[in-house]
DNA sequence: CAGTGGTCTAGACCACGTG
DNA sequence: ACGTGGTCTAGACCACTGA
């Protein structure tokens, strides 16, 4: 016990030892939470910082509430943060894996249109390609092609590739990744892509197109991973009132509008 | 304008009209938003009911913000919600679709160890077991394969499932679809996934397999849908605070733990 | 340095649900 | 009828950003 996060906000402590209590079957799944008022007290806080909590645990779809009623356990917590979506070194690390990798590309080349869009930069500006095959144990799961804004570029260009994961060591050098979309779709293996990961061409791949940007809001990479559909998937919470995840005809928004549809 | 929401909370109006002035450009991509305290003025609320506005627009991804600098623009907002999400009819029509479906079987049947689990009946309970093939226009986009707990089934097969939108018909029977847990992968169409969607076996389809509670956490229907892998794909927003979506290893938790992984 | 968002408090009223 | 969560107010202090 003890040594948990004096420093950290006391919505967010709270939020933890509600996800222990949960975890450690104080609070079953399908039962009722204590009232806020209750929590408030037990904490001793206002009830304004226990809803705090709670609107994180809705959000992570472990607990849910109603007006007139108790709030109720849904499900166990899991363990998961925007870190480990973004990074797949960071996931594997967290699943007990060995995470692996191997460049099969590094180029500065200039940017073309898809480059252009993404990105905010102007079409013939100087973007980092990256290609990497990354593995689980000895078998090759996804293929990542990512595409870095210069700056992001040359110092994603000074890592150990093989080695490290790119998002701890640029998180070191003061870039932050704080804000990602996702696009996921499906697709069959082309010739390469079979090549890369050893499977047969037309082989059913999951597709994520991705578009990350600094707490700014300015874009530092659009990368293009397609996992083995066997290997991966996605998880995504949705609750009445939240917007986060949507479905959209065809594939990936290529040409304008940044929001795909129109 | 007018006639919008006068019953509606504060805070959702405040949203839709910041959503609105994004949209129509009274606020561009990568500017800053007016501060906090000038939109409280400026909407004669409290500086706590715009954070809760601005705490919508940043799970969309459509603003984000940080310590001690104002919040930014980073995209257009999207138009969905959750019951677009849920609902195909509803996401069809809301993009100007025509959406239509085929039964393919509705059947009163026993629970399998796999509903059991999912929907938290017993084995051999009666459940409802729905297939359908939905389609854009003329052109089939998925296959629809949904249980029932026997409640909900026994008004799903009391609706015109050809044309209506179940959703539609069993929230005006008081049956509430509140949270939804997602899990998308890749997958190759099998024998019965081509013959009904119309194209060859091993065509790459993206699955998404649900499973949708009620307000109180209860299991109303389990799903596993398959789209044409080029036909449609889904979005989703991450930020640096959120953890509403995830990767795991593998496909789909069978066996046993809700929550995948251990 | 002044201004900002992040956090927190201590109240209040309402619509809703369950007994 | 009562307790509940949802909403809202009017303050306050802090850590951080940016000029």
């Amino acid at each position: 016990m003890s040594a948990l996060a004096t420093g950290s906000p006391r919505h967010r402590q709270i939020a933890d030892a509600l996800r222990r209590s949960i975890r450690s079957g104080v609070y079953e799944r399908g039962t009722q939470l204590p009232s806020e008022r209750e929590l408030a007290e037990e904490f001793d806080v206002s009830r304004g910082t226990v809803r705090q909590a709670l609107a994180t645990l809705r959000a992570e779809g472990v607990v849910a509430s109603r007006k007139g009623a108790r709030g109720v356990v849904l499900a166990e917590p899991r363990a998961q943060s925007f870190s480990e979506l973004l990074s797949f070194s960071a996931w594997a690390r967290a699943l007990g894996e060995r995470p692996a990798g191997r460049v099969v590309e590094l180029a500065r080349r200039y940017a073309d249109a898809a480059d252009a869009h993404r990105l905010d930069v102007t079409e013939g500006d100087p973007v980092f390609f990256l290609v990497r095959v990354r593995m689980l144990g000895d078998a090759p799961v996804m293929i990542e092609r990512t595409t870095f804004v210069e700056s992001v570029g040359r110092l994603v260009a000074s890592v150990d590739l093989e080695a490290d994961s790119i998002y701890a060591r640029l998180a070191e050098r003061g870039v932050v990744f704080a804000h990602a979309r996702h696009y996921v779709s499906a697709l069959a293996a082309d010739n390469e892509d079979a090549a890369l990961l050893g499977v047969e061409p037309g082989t059913p791949l999951l597709r994520q197109v991705r578009r990350t940007t600094s707490p700014e809001g300015m874009p530092l990479e659009w990368a293009d991973d397609r996992y083995l559909g066997d290997a991966v998937s996605f998880v995504l919470e949705n609750s009445s009132g939240s917007r986060h995840a949507a479905r959209v005809i065809g594939t990936i928004p290529e040409p304008r509008g940044d929001g795909a549809l129109r």
